[in-house]
DNA sequence: GGTGATCCTCACGGTTCCCTAACGGGCCGC
DNA sequence: GCGGCCCGTTAGGGAACCGTGAGGATCACC
């Protein structure tokens, strides 16, 4: 479970941090807004602690940044205490609002109830079947589904994906039958400040076809829409 | 939208229903736990404002008998500041916790937070039926509806919309039964300054008739009001 | 310091899509 | 009957988009 935690008072964020630690959680810290909406789409936390009010980049902002191309839950903390205020962080995407000060097993109560209504990641069905291939999300292995032992071991060594070629697979697979569209696949894979880059996107593509698609050049399980994006299509 | 609105105080209660009932809301009232929870299980509701100290039953034990079964979003109301019955009415399932007494327009918005992240409980509402044809609006795919299996697959794969075709019909499947003028059609898709290039129009509408009507030359759901513009009827 | 893998940039054909233009048919007023 | 107006239809050019290959930049590891 990692929380990204984005807050500009020192003292607060080491409070947070080390209660937080405590209860098990991953903590990663920003500093301020243009760094908050960075990490949150590098690190991809399952929840994110946001401060209002941090240098950079105004908060709610952030807010419309990562909702832009995320669903993560986000807990706003604010001193603020106007209700227009609120309205607006909520109105923009935020899941919770809580004012400083707060009592911190509220707050903790607070992000087990947001965290508790997240989808669960690693849900079921980690194996997911394209052609002759069997792909693991959670190993991260990809085998032969052909019944043979030897030569099965031999097709895994075959097929091995780079960092990067994961996470594009891994939003495919989470999406079946969905169109993705150019912005969400940018967003989520190299983060929101390359959502123009289209050509990462076509050089990735072509690479889980080569590396995954029976015949690379009719893909039948990575899609193109025109104009649109991509589709994987079990 | 149905919202069940569990409360005691006459004049809250009443105040809220005509809030949310001039919202758009359709509200449900209950005056104790034991009909809060008799009325959430025969009514469904989509969210549950709930308030903590009614008689009969504990309000806490509410939310454990709702989340027994359901996972409708509960937004929890009380007078009590302790943090420990928020901690105790969160854990036990509840979304949202406000203080009594609040600002209407944050307790809208945080209503409007948890209607948000509740994507209905299994009818996507993104579904839209036109004749034998099944039309996604999120996953972008149409689908044909009509049983048959190899024909099915075969018409689903024929079904090919373009993006400014998909923009297009998202507008009519939007707004059922209404007539949409040319003016709102050509602004809406092609943007405010082609508002008056009435061509583009009878091109892209003839191609959604021939890719979605089962008879383009005697369209029965895409209709044309002349002088004025069209409308989709479903 | 060298080596390998990964990531990104750049440029080049092929395809798809969007828009322009022109033509035919129904409806209305004269 | 006749001409104008609006709608439906078809064809074609230009632009944007997609797939592909080669090559440089960066980083981890030995």
């Amino acid at each position: 479970m990692k929380i990204l935690l984005a807050d500009d008072d020192e003292q607060l964020q080491r409070a947070l941090r080390i209660t937080l630690g405590a209860r098990g959680y991953e903590v990663i810290a920003a500093r301020d807004g243009a760094e908050a909406i960075d990490l949150a789409a590098t690190t991809h936390p399952d929840l994110i602690l946001l401060d209002l009010g941090m240098p950079k980049v105004e908060g709610v902002d952030v807010i419309r940044a990562v909702r832009a191309w995320s669903k993560v839950p986000i807990l706003v903390l604010s001193g603020r205490t106007d209700s227009a205020e609120k309205v607006d962080a909520l109105d923009a995407g935020a899941d919770d609002y809580v004012t400083k000060p707060f009592a911190m097993d509220e707050l903790l109560a607070r992000i087990r109830a947001r965290a508790r209504a997240a989808p669960g990641d690693e849900g079921d069905a980690a194996e997911v079947a394209i052609g002759d291939l069997t792909v693991d999300l959670v190993a991260k292995t990809i085998r032969s589904s052909a019944g043979g032992g030897s030569k099965g071991r031999a097709a895994a060594a075959s097929v091995r994906l780079t960092p990067t070629e994961w996470r594009l697979l891994e939003l495919f697979l989470k999406n079946p039958g969905k169109l993705l569209t150019r912005q969400m696949l940018l967003g989520e894979v190299w983060g929101p400040y390359h959502a123009n880059d289209a050509g990462y996107l076509r050089l990735y593509v072509a690479q889980l076809r080569r590396k995954l698609e029976p015949t690379p050049s009719e893909p039948r399980y990575f899609l193109t829409e025109p104009g649109m994006g991509y589709r994987f299509e079990p």
